[in-house]
DNA sequence: CAGGCGTGGAA
DNA sequence: TTTCCAAGCCT
């Protein structure tokens, strides 16, 4: 199965700005290919090819080795990273570039790699194998559900983990392992996808067993999910001469570091107290909807112009800048609604 | 091991 | 409109 997908993978590769061509590597003198290799990995946790590509291109012009990186402030770096999600993921890149620059450079072994902050079991063998290409078994979604087809196993995720990996393990070449998981991704992304598979331009169809089953779709089979609770609270839009109050917020937990506006504790309670934070002429300036992983929001968004600043820490930040505030999605919608009103 | 943790695009 | 999901990690 193995020179069947790289051979594949030769002639359907996608050309990413992070990816070396298939077959042997080119020479990497400035010795950036880890870093970039690892800032892509991380930035691709759980977010889309498409989402990621213009930002790695800021990253790496910004900041093109680990050791710019590591000197950079945080809140640059989070800045920086508004609106890719997941914020921890920016904090421990900060972390981490830090770590490695003090180290040297990049650990080459995968357990090397796998004690660096915000580096998992999957990121540790994605590195290992795509920057130093080492023999490493590379297991996302994308290789989850292109093995639990191939095999059509039965038990559910993720309790089906355990197999869905010494199958995995079984597949894997000693060579060329590295692009061995990048076709497993991309076959997954293209053509074993998890809605409508395109088996009949699938270089493994022959050896698959799902295929066989005529319901290919069906695999791999999932625990059922929960339904997201629904939250309501406020954001406070505070206008002055052509500023507005922004806070950061704490630097764990949901956006956590990021520069926001302030709210009701909505992020930490089940809803907001719609207290606001100084006395005033408060006025509606409507509310946005916003989905997250574990409950779905509605922000409602109140204006006061020409208030006091609320107590604790903040700073008026100009109206004409707002973009390089690096407000999260959520906040950034809601800045964008109480300038519409 | 389950739950916290973003966002945007596709169906 | 709603649901699902995308190169997961940490606690």
């Amino acid at each position: 199965m193995a020179s069947a997908l790289l051979a594949w993978y030769d002639r359907h590769a996608r050309d990413l700005p992070w990816r070396a061509p298939p077959g042997d590597p080119p020479p990497d003198p400035g010795r950036v290919r880890p870093y970039r290799v690892w800032l892509s990995e991380i930035m691709l946790q759980q977010t889309t090819v498409a989402a990621v590509k213009p930002y790695f291109a800021t990253f790496v012009r910004r900041w093109p080795t680990v050791e710019a990186l590591a000197a950079a402030p945080e809140e640059e770096v989070l800045a920086a990273w508004a609106g890719l999600g997941y914020y921890s993921r920016a904090r421990n890149l900060v972390k981490c570039a830090r770590a490695v620059a003090d180290l040297g450079g990049f650990p080459d072994s995968e357990a090397g790699l796998r004690a660096l902050p915000g580096v998992g079991e999957y990121t540790a063998a994605a590195i290992a194998a795509i920057a130093f290409g080492r023999r490493a078994v590379v297991v996302d979604a994308n290789v989850e559900r292109v093995v639990a087809r191939l095999f059509a196993v039965e038990d559910s995720l993720p309790a089906a983990r355990k197999a869905i990996r010494a199958a995995a393990d079984a597949i894997t070449p000693q060579t060329r392992s590295g692009d061995f998981a990048q076709a497993m991704m991309d076959l997954g992304s293209a053509v074993c996808t998890a809605r409508q598979p395109k088996c009949l331009l699938c270089p493994l169809s022959a050896n698959c067993a799902a295929q066989r089953t005529g319901d290919p779709a069906r695999f791999p089979v999932k625990a059922p999910k929960k339904a997201k609770p629904r939250r309501t609270g406020t954001a406070w839009w505070i206008a002055r001469g052509g500023r507005v109050w922004l806070v950061r917020r704490p630097g764990r937990g949901m956006l956590g570091g990021m520069r926001a506006l302030p709210d009701d504790g909505w992020s930490a309670r089940a809803s907001g107290d719609g207290a606001p934070p100084v006395a005033g002429e408060w006025r509606a300036a409507g509310a946005v909807r916003h989905g997250f992983t574990h409950f779905d929001l509605e922000l409602r968004v109140m204006a006061l112009v020409d208030g006091p600043p609320p107590p604790g820490e903040g700073e008026w930040w100009p109206l004409a800048d707002l973009e390089s505030a690096g407000l999260p999605t959520l906040f950034a919608k809601a800045a964008r609604r109480a300038i519409a009103r």
